[in-house]
DNA sequence: CTTGAGATGATAAGATTTATCAGGTATGCA
DNA sequence: TGCATACCTGATAAATCTTATCATCTCAAG
């Protein structure tokens, strides 16, 4: 289980292992693509607050465990990650997929010569039509 | 002058031409890195109503001429395109420069491949320092 | 087990975003 | 060019979302 990684990331980053924490993250885990809001109201039976939900989706994506994205209409949508990855969005049904194969390392070392700037990171959102989004009709 | 291949892409697109939705990509291809608070703000005395520009974002996020990015304490800021590119933001000042190169292209065809997934695009943003932010200075 | 820094929940306060509607204006077509 | 109309705008109100506060609780280091 990756509950494992996630706490050993935990204490590696000096955050707090916390039953709230633990939830939303395995929420987002299950469910990536949801807005916080969206969190606040999946995670509202099981008697967390509000208040928690956005300071654990702060903490969390501090310490790199969830993942912003832009979504249409202009949402932000949080997706649970353990290492660096690249997500795949459906436009349409909003479906996330993680992809685990990066080879951007020489395209850092190339903008970092090219532009003085000092890399530390990036983020790749890849934007489409789940196979089964690709053959429904009109949205 | 970019005024000139804008108002190309917004016909080309069926977007509507205002005076407003121009003042809105000007401002954020003059001050990319804005929320869209932000832009209301900068936006007032030039007697331009909230709500439009609201609405201008959205419009022009959807013909692809603004591109919305997350940053540092979960805000979605907004920076002027006209063609696909990367965006390059320093992690501490916000400062935002444009990356005129994609190679992605092969990473596409590959990622539909193997996902079945029908690629549209995709929105990359790397984050780092600026040179002056590296030096320690103050932004 | 003890202890203290930091987290939580409830609620209030504040900020952002959207809805509504009367009036205005870009755009296609004659 | 001038017209008609579909779409846009500004103002304001209403709805949502986000943060602040504070008393209490709990994780985790020793």
């Amino acid at each position: 289980m990756q509950t494992q990684r996630l706490a050993q990331i935990m204490q590696e980053r000096g955050v707090r292992r916390t039953p709230q924490r633990l939830a939303v993250w395995r929420l987002l885990a299950e469910e990536p693509g949801l807005t916080i809001r969206e969190a606040v109201r999946a995670l509202e039976p099981e008697g967390i607050g509000q208040a928690t939900v956005y300071r654990s989706v702060k903490a969390l994506e501090n310490a790199g465990l969830l993942l912003g994205f832009p979504a249409p209409r202009g949402e932000l949508r949080y997706a649970a990650v353990l290492d660096h990855v690249h997500l795949l969005v459906c436009e349409r049904c909003g479906a996330v997929r993680r992809l685990h194969e990066c080879r951007l390392s020489g395209y850092e070392a190339e903008v970092e010569q090219k532009t003085g700037y000092r890399v530390r990171g990036h983020t790749l959102v890849v934007y489409g039509l789940c196979p089964r989004c690709r053959e429904g009709g009109e949205p």
